[in-house]
DNA sequence: AGTTTTTATTTACGTTACGTATCGTAATTA
DNA sequence: TAATTACGATACGTAACGTAAATAAAAACT
């Protein structure tokens, strides 16, 4: 590595304008919803310039995505009990999430963002995989306890119970409600092999 | 009903004119991509004015749909065998198309469709949900022969098999590839009581 | 044949949002 | 105090949207 910061010379970037442009945005993406968030938009909310905002962000697509992430409840706390149990609390929590609007403006954002820009990465990492990520800890652990056997191919297991809340979030053919999170546990249980 | 076409008046509408846009449509959509598909663009290629492209097609995202419809290949034609022949051949079918690029213009048209138009019903049914009802087929003719019980839940054992494609395609997180078409259809079996 | 009706084409327009450039000012270091 | 960098304001050029107005063409009615 560098010395890291050799002297910064001039005026320094104003955290201030950056955090009262994202307020703004999240404002707007709660009031107004996506379509309203326009970088013109944040900036004569917040009084923050165009040409500062567009220092802290790439474009209005990463912006978007900066103010989903910052929009997001705080993630809940993993509940202890039986694997069946564990999985169908998360479950029913990431159906609860997904039933708001914001449900239909994260499949919009990860739709329309640059694939591989940095940004685009965490926000799949942080709002789309996360519950995903949360739910291997939740089998591996019940693995370790002896509760199940240890699953093959746990990444298909685990599309296989996750993908199926984001399909029906996008493609709405179905309902998103709380006796498909609990289909959807039982039958990943299955795959996990225990039946109950 | 009403006694369906009275006398139609005047000059009527020019087949011609719409088929001369959406294929200009298809066209772009295949050479420059879904960013480029644009009314203007289309109006330019095709020698079509753009009030005409607007009688024809309410917005630029049905015209996009539209022209992604018309893009699509032929259905493949349904292998007979076992059940878990034809599901596999049928889930490597759908991988191989969401492999071109085709994939994302598809996933990107519907996270930004109006959701409840007339086109966006058609596109969903049609583009995203057709390999789903093929897989309803495939299982409820193996249950008529016996080949595996009658399924309990089956909305939810059609998205568990048929969601992480789409998932895949879209969130990108690991690869959509034949050996995850097999696993996919094995665990799919799992659920339908099969073990192979 | 002439009138009426409807569409096609052309052209222009107003709107919105993007992203950038310019300018004078403010904040910070040397 | 000078140099440097970011700030806010404003204006700009570009692109695409969707609509309007005017003229020409195609068909049905009389």
């Amino acid at each position: 590595m560098s010395q890291g910061k050799p002297n910064p010379r001039g005026r320094p970037p104003s955290k201030a304008a950056r955090s009262r442009a994202l307020a703004a945005a999240v404002q707007i993406l709660m009031e107004e919803g996506f379509g309203r968030l326009t970088i013109d938009a944040v900036a004569i909310r917040s009084g923050v310039g165009k040409p500062t905002i567009y220092r802290n962000w790439a474009n209005a697509s990463e912006l978007t995505m900066a103010a989903l992430m910052e929009s997001l409840p705080a993630t809940t706390p993993q509940a202890t009990g039986s694997l069946a149990e564990t999985l169908e609390h998360q479950i029913t929590a990431i159906v609860t999430a997904f039933a708001t609007t914001r449900g239909r403006q994260i499949g919009l954002a990860l739709a329309t963002a640059d694939r591989d820009s940095e940004m685009t990465r965490a926000f799949r990492n942080r709002v789309i995989l996360s519950g995903r990520e949360v739910g291997r800890g939740i089998i591996t652990e019940a693995a370790k306890a002896g509760e199940i056997a240890a699953p093959e191919d746990i990444e298909v297991v685990l599309d296989m119970i996750y993908a199926p809340l984001f399909y029906r979030l996008l493609v709405g053919h179905l309902p998103l409600d709380q006796p498909f999170a609990r289909a959807l546990v039982t039958k990943g249980l299955r795959l996990l092999g225990q039946v109950r």
